[in-house]
DNA sequence: GTTGAGCGTT
């Protein structure tokens, strides 16, 4: 079959791109996706009906609608998340493009083929746009080349697609990242990266891509020579990887189990992650905007939503998890959220995980398989003690939901819920609900420290607020 | 068989 083009665009009035089909007639989402970096699927008008029709999606595949592709305008489709995410970046970027500050860096080219020269290169690269710089990096003895280069391009644009796919060069696979040295430190407890478990021979990284697109932009894939049943997905946002901890998602027929990428040996991560250990909420803990839970910078509490956490509040937390309740993850509540926790050990995939928290595992809940950020579902460690440690917010520990209460504070933290890696009983029963959230099972253990304990009621009753 | 490679003689 002759190739053909289909005409994508991202808004019905804007002029579209021709994207290549395969030869079966189908497109792929990669495919679009180089052109249009954290699509998830298309759509377009239907000259029947005048509505969008969705586009089939079949495992990264695109398929014509009846009667072929056409001449019709198709719209991209992107991840609802990622949406308002990406108008967030537009109006970042737009505020940049003020500053004059967009300016293109080198970006590493890995995995090149010993014999790819720099011409090679820049032949390549020429083809995404105009290039100003390439080398390849060679061993000063020998000359012979270390197998990574760099290239630099004139436009922002070229950089963002050429950063955005893999590129076959000199039959070679290759990636271009943006080098260590431009890169700002990672946010450990922002990972955007999830450790993908008990993968098969067969998945390709492209596969993997394609599958996890649905979810919002992927950054990057990858998967350990030699095999090793596991690999590694990051994506542009940081949500969407939390998002999918703790699930367990069907891949070509497999089920595979999603959880926290733990920082690499020897890196910048780790060392932050042990700093962090024993030293309770400081720099990086509660009281830093750097977890993206507290917005105020203007005094040195945390804030959330309509509430915040004053030091000794901070100082209680805490003790807290020094007496061995390992953090799973914090949450700040939201009218019209509802929070569940309970048995999602069928690993069933919600419709309702963006609107809804759970704490999970745990086999004493009534409430549906939602899945949400701090979800440890699906493993069952349920009864085996104490979590220890928070250094992830994803780790798979059987959860509950804990109220906090300060002596003297009207308010604990009213509907904010701390999750915490505590195994409960399973007699407990479960509460009603409040404020949106169904508190679930609270231990009893007074902890204190430094004359501001706090309680942890046994069930929400017996607590003052109840 | 559930935690990853490689980063620039400026």
């Amino acid at each position: 079959m002759a190739e053909v083009y289909i005409r994508v665009a991202e808004e019905e009035n804007e002029e579209p791109m021709e994207i290549p089909s395969e030869d079966d007639g189908t497109v792929l989402l990669s495919t679009v996706a180089a052109q249009f970096p954290g699509a998830c699927g298309l759509r377009f008008r239907s000259p029947v009906s005048q509505c969008m029709r969705g586009v089939r999606l079949v495992e990264g595949i695109l398929h014509a609608p009846e009667n072929g592709w056409g001449n019709l305008v198709y719209i991209v489709n992107y991840p609802k998340d990622n949406k308002r995410k990406m108008d967030e970046i537009d109006a970042a970027s737009a505020v940049k493009m003020k500053r004059g500050d967009m300016k293109t860096s080198d970006l590493i080219v890995l995995g090149l083929p010993w014999k790819t020269t720099e011409q090679d290169l820049k032949d390549y690269f020429s083809t995404f746009g105009e290039v100003i710089m390439v080398q390849v990096k060679r061993d000063v003895k020998t000359g012979n080349s270390k197998g990574f280069g760099f290239v630099r391009f004139t436009d922002y644009e070229t950089q963002d697609k050429v950063i955005a796919q893999r590129h076959m060069i000199d039959g070679r696979w290759c990636d271009c990242k943006l080098p260590n040295s431009k890169q700002g430190p990672d946010e450990p407890m922002r990972s955007r990266k999830v450790f993908v478990g008990r993968c098969t021979e067969d998945m390709t990284a492209d596969e993997l891509r394609q599958f996890f697109m649905q979810y919002g932009e992927v950054t990057d894939v990858f998967i350990p020579k030699p095999f090793r049943a596991f690999a590694f997905v990051s994506f542009a946002d940081d949500q969407v990887a939390s998002s999918l901890c703790g699930e367990d998602l069907i891949i070509k027929g497999v089920s595979v189990h999603i959880s926290n990428a733990e920082p690499k040996h020897g890196s910048r991560q780790m060392m932050e992650r042990a700093g962090r250990f024993g030293n309770g909420f400081g720099a990086q803990g509660f009281g830093s905007n750097r977890t993206g839970l507290g917005t105020s910078t203007t005094t040195n509490m945390a804030n959330f939503g309509n509430f915040s956490l004053n030091p000794a509040m901070m100082a209680a937390a805490q003790a807290a998890l020094q007496s061995s309740w390992g953090m799973m993850g914090m949450l700040a509540s939201q009218q019209g959220q509802t929070a569940t926790s309970g048995n999602t050990s069928t690993g069933q995939a919600s419709s309702t995980r963006d609107q809804t928290y759970s704490a999970g595992n745990t086999n004493y809940g009534t409430s549906s398989a939602s899945l949400g950020w701090g979800t440890g579902s699906n493993s069952a460690t349920s009864g085996s003690g104490f979590g220890s440690g928070f250094g992830s917010s994803m780790e798979s520990k059987s959860s509950g939901w804990v109220y906090f209460h300060f002596p003297g504070k009207k308010l604990l933290f009213g509907s904010i819920l701390w999750v915490m890696s505590i195994s409960l009983s399973p007699s407990v029963n479960a509460l009603p609900s409040k404020n949106g959230f169904t508190p679930h099972v609270l231990r009893d253990g007074p902890l204190d420290t430094a004359g501001r304990g706090f309680h942890l009621y046994p069930d929400w009753s017996q607590c003052p607020e109840g």
